[in-house]
DNA sequence: CATCCAGGTTACCGACGAGTAACCTTCAAG
DNA sequence: CTTGAAGGTTACTCGTCGGTAACCTGGATG
C-alpha cells in the first residue's frame, strides 16, 4: 500500500482497478461455493449467486466466462489450499508420524472452510472432461504426497505397517467426510474436530496396552 | 411360487400383474441409482433413466410419481439395508467388538452397490424439506446405533476410551467415502477394501506394542 | 364379440436457467 | 467538453427438462 502510493496515479489507479476487480471475482467465487455447498451445483444459479451479491446476473459474466469456470476454480482453490497445506507439513521438522498428523490437522480446518467445503461436496463430477482431467490431476498429486508421507513413517517405523494406498484413502475420506456433515454455526469447532478424529485414527478403536495408550502429546 | 401355483387363476394373475410391477418399479430405481451415481440428480434426465430402461418417459411416470420419489426412495434403500445390517450385527452374538467389526464390514459392502452408493454420493440435499426431514431421522437412527455399539465396547472395555459421537462419525465417515470413490469395475473387491479399511480403523496408524500389534485375526 | 384396462406411446406445455445484446452511467484523460 | 472505457443494468433468446393429455394396443373377461 505505502509503497504503491509513490507511484504515476495511472499507475495505482490501474492497479486499484485490478485489485478491485480481483477482488470482487473472489468474492464471487465464495459466494457462490457457500451456496453450491449449501444447495448443490445444480441447484444454485447464477441468479443466487448475484442476489446475494446485491448485483444482476449480467454482472457476473464480467468477472467470470461461465458457470463451469466458477466451479472449476473453487474446487481448484479447495484443492490448492490443501496441497500447500500437506506440501508445507511434509516440509516440517519431526518425523514422518508428525508430519502425518500436522497435515491430517490442516485438513481437517481446510475441508470445513468455504472452497475445501465444496471439494468435497460438490466434487468435479459436473464438469466438462477436460476440466475434469486437470482437477482429478490435481487430486492424484495430493494423494501422491500423503501417500508418500505414510510410506515414509513405515519406513522408519514411525507408522504401522500397512497398504499406503488403502490407508491413505481410508484416512483422507475419514476427514473429508467432515466436510459432508461440519456445520461452522454448530457447537464444536475445527479444531477440536481435528484433534479428535486424528487421535482415533492415530490410534485406532481397539484399546492399546502399554503406556502408549493415552492419547499421545 | 409353488404354493402360488395352485390358486385361482385370477388371483395368480392379479398377483403375477403386481408383481411385474414393483419388479419393475425396482428396475426403475436401480437404473435411476446408477445414473445419479455417475452423473449426479439434477444431471440426470428421466429421458436418460427410461433411455436405458428401453421405454419412454411417461412410461416412468406409470410406476413413480416425480423424480423427487425415485430419488426418495433410491436414498431410502440405502439407509434400509444399512440399518438392518448393523442391526443384525448388534444381535449377533460375541463382543461389541465384534459386532462393530461386523456391522463395519457390511457396511463397506452395502456403500459399494447401487443404492447406498447413491446414498453416499447423492444424498437427500436435493428434496423437499418433508422428505429431508425423513431421511435424516432415518440418518439419525442409524447414527445411534453405530454409537451404541461404540459405547458398548467401551464399556465392556473392547474399545478404547474416546467421545462415542466423533469416533461414530469418523469411523462412519471413512467407510462412507469408500462410497466415493469405489469402482466396481476396478482391480480391488469389495471384502478386500472392507477388510483392509476396518483394520486400518481398528489398529489406527500407529504402530502397536507387544502381541496384539499385528493384525488381529 | 364387445369391453375394459394395464401398460405403453406420441405430442405437447410451462418453467426455469444459462448466456447475450444493447444500453446507461460515472469518471479519468487528453 | 468530449471521448472512451469500466462496471453495471434491463430485456431478451433459447435449449432443456419435468410433467401432462390424449391416444393406441393386446389380451383377459363377461
Amino acid at each position: 500500500m505505502a509503497g504503491v502510493a509513490s507511484l504515476p496515479s495511472q499507475w495505482t489507479r490501474a492497479l486499484e482497478r485490478g485489485e478491485q476487480r480481483s477482488v470482487k471475482r473472489a468474492a464471487v467465487l465464495r459466494v457462490a461455493a457457500q451456496l453450491f455447498n449449501e444447495f448443490g451445483y445444480h441447484a444454485t444459479s447464477l441468479e443466487m449467486v448475484a442476489e446475494r451479491l446485491q448485483v444482476t446476473k449480467p454482472t457476473l459474466y464480467y468477472y467470470i466466462r461461465n458457470k463451469e469456470e466458477i466451479l472449476f476454480e473453487c474446487v481448484r482453490l479447495g484443492l490448492e489450499l490443501l496441497r500447500s497445506a500437506i506440501a508445507a507439513a511434509a516440509a516440517s521438522g519431526g518425523t514422518a508420524l508428525d508430519k502425518l498428523k500436522a497435515a491430517m490437522h490442516e485438513y481437517v480446518l481446510i475441508v470445513t472452510r468455504d472452497f475445501g467445503m465444496c471439494l468435497i461436496r460438490v466434487g468435479e463430477d459436473a464438469l466438462a472432461p477436460a476440466a475434469r482431467k486437470k482437477l482429478r490431476r490435481l487430486k492424484a498429486e495430493l494423494d501422491h504426497e500423503f501417500r508418500a508421507l505414510i510410506e515414509q513413517g513405515i519406513a522408519e517405523g514411525s507408522l504401522a505397517p500397512c497398504d499406503p494406498k488403502l490407508a491413505a484413502f481410508t484416512v483422507a475420506g475419514a476427514l473429508s467426510w467432515i466436510g459432508r456433515w461440519y456445520d461452522p454455526s454448530g457447537p464444536l469447532g475445527p479444531e477440536d474436530v481435528a484433534r479428535q478424529s486424528t487421535t482415533i485414527l492415530m490410534n485406532g478403536l481397539s484399546p492399546r496396552r502399554g503406556r502408549l495408550g493415552a492419547t499421545p502429546r
